[in-house]
DNA sequence: TTGTAGGCGTTATCAG
DNA sequence: CTGATAACGCCTACAA
């Protein structure tokens, strides 16, 4: 059978209408074969589909957003896509979603960590379904002033003592992360290992994940009966991390052992101490990172770290967002993710 | 003023005809206020996107797409969100977008490079106004069969010699990059402190980055009287070129310098070097990587690599992306890059 | 199981 | 410069 004219010459896409047509069925009968909980007679929903696919047609998501009121886009937040931790886990959000049906709609905030109200506005413009805020020092209404049907979730760390009460407030979901495990197994392996003047290089001044990580170790280390740890300022990255260290033993008092905010950072303090600052570690000082993001296991670092599982974590978010999707009223959902250290070779 | 009940307890976000109704205007005016282009007076626009600010409007993108036909997405089809280069290039690409009124789009392919056709048609629903293809082994054709209206970016490796004529087919637009510059320089350098049998340890067999970097090396070493690179097989990745790396100086010949295909797989080479095959970088064995991504400069590495300057890759693309939509139906569009030596530590 | 009617929120078109 | 009207492509009623 020949295409028609309009068929052949048609620029834009193929509608529901032109397929509509070749199957000789309604418009609505295209619309139910795509829809797997409309009822079609079988047959005809296979014929439908295949002449579908001939014609190269798929339904346009803008409008079925439209009057549906799901745009099937999740949107995510971050100050900085190339961090290896954040791109691992949008790597693996992309995917669980994608087999959900859903899509990755990317922003980034300034990298000083401020959520700018004027970015907000603009996402939400898209409109998406979901919204994960990889991002620190916005608040719950902050965010959802900007949402109306989207329900923001926030990653959450819990103090170490009895459960807080929830603040009342605009609704959102949490995914609570758990230091404490890890932590503990970290500064016990050190201990262990005789070191006593433990330093703290340290993350983004502002971001709750640094302000968790510090507070959680102050705590465990008060427990174990050590000093309180030595602060270094940095700020999760490599560069400030490495001139941290030489400040710390350079100007400061040094120390046995150094925990880094982050993996990355971690290396920065690896590097500084061995290739300028001569010392040995784990013989002279050892390292402990946060993370376990996947350079860790390289043998130039071979990071002894606090690990979050990735798969874990991105499996907790993908079940945060459709719960709230098939039940938009349902009350706060939480989620909960613990920690455990990986012991390599920079502590020993 | 009070709001009247329906604005108080609307749950849906406000629309249009909200903020016409306050302001006393038609819902057209509304739309023009948000529309630098359409004509109106200013104090009314002005009128116009305050109550729209009080309210909390912004007007949807998903309507508008459906009318205006451009839906202010870029698709960006990536086999390794998380892989260390294409992070870096999401991250600046969102950026720009982001500056431009577009948000960026993240789709993952298998991690063998095929490009399935379900992704593409699942992909296609959400009408992007562009495509980046990060993928290697997908045809314009098949890109093109997908997307109608979109026009698809490829990434090129021009041959050394004449331009070649570009065969006709679908409309796409591209991004020439020209190796030749960088790896010019990379093999005088080699040359310069003395090495002759110089090994490739190569990336994903099937990319066409992995072949035209592999040609390049071939036909600049053949210039320089140089015998052919030793090929060490690889897949860009870490782990892959660390083992390659022992295959090739425990069970082959060995060599004097090795290229990788990226930065990533260079540090493999590196460590595989110091850690496992006791031989020193760059006195016993010279390394250079492709790529130049932010870590290639940490001092564990301090990697000597052919640098793509990101900055401005992402701005040709970013140009590429709006000449095309200002202008759909223009010849093919093309954009040039070119490489160069970055020298660091790891050859000397 | 199928088809008809109506509307989702916006912008283009055409009048004034 | 402004306003009415008609699409855009689809889905949810509702009726058959």
């Amino acid at each position: 059978m020949a295409l028609s004219q309009d068929e052949t010459t048609a620029r834009g896409r193929a509608t529901a209408e032109m397929v509509a047509e070749r199957a000789n069925v309604s418009r609505v009968a295209v619309s139910r074969a795509f829809n797997p909980h409309a009822s079609l007679k079988p047959a005809k929903r296979e014929l439908i589909l295949r002449i579908a696919q001939e014609l190269n047609y798929t339904p346009d998501r803008a409008a079925r957003a439209l009057v549906s009121g799901r745009s099937h886009l999740v949107g995510v937040i971050v100050p900085d896509v190339c961090s290896h931790w954040e791109s691992q886990e949008i790597d693996a959000l992309t995917t669980a979603l994608q087999a959900e049906g859903f899509a990755t709609l990317l922003f980034k905030t300034r990298i000083d960590y401020s959520m700018d109200e004027q970015l907000l506005a603009y996402m939400r413009g898209f409109n998406p379904d979901s919204v994960i805020a990889f991002v620190e020092n916005v608040k719950p209404t902050t965010l959802a002033k900007f949402l109306d049907r989207a329900v923001p979730i926030y990653i959450h760390y819990p103090r170490s003592g009895a459960p807080e009460d929830r603040q009342a407030g605009p609704l959102h979901d949490r995914l609570n992360v758990l230091h404490r495990t890890g932590v503990e197994q970290a500064v016990s392996l050190l201990q262990g290992y005789g070191a006593r003047r433990i330093a703290y290089v340290s993350g983004v001044d502002k971001s709750r994940a640094n302000t968790a990580r510090e507070d959680m170790l102050r705590v465990v280390m008060a427990e174990r009966g050590l000093a309180p740890p030595i602060i270094a300022a940095s700020d999760f990255s490599y560069d400030r991390a490495y001139a941290a260290t030489l400040d710390l033993f350079r100007v400061g008092e040094g120390a046995d052992a150094v925990f880094a905010a982050n993996d990355v950072g971690a290396f920065g303090v690896i590097d500084a101490l061995r290739h300028e600052l001569n010392l040995r570690v784990p013989e002279d000082v050892k390292v402990v990172g946060f993370d376990d993001i996947a350079q860790s296991h390289w043998k130039s670092y071979n990071l002894t770290t606090v690990k979050f599982d990735l798969e874990e974590r991105v499996r907790a978010l993908v079940r945060l967002i459709l719960r709230r999707l098939n039940n938009p009223d349902a009350p706060p959902l939480e989620e909960t993710l613990n920690t455990r250290l990986v012991v390599r070779g920079t502590v020993g």
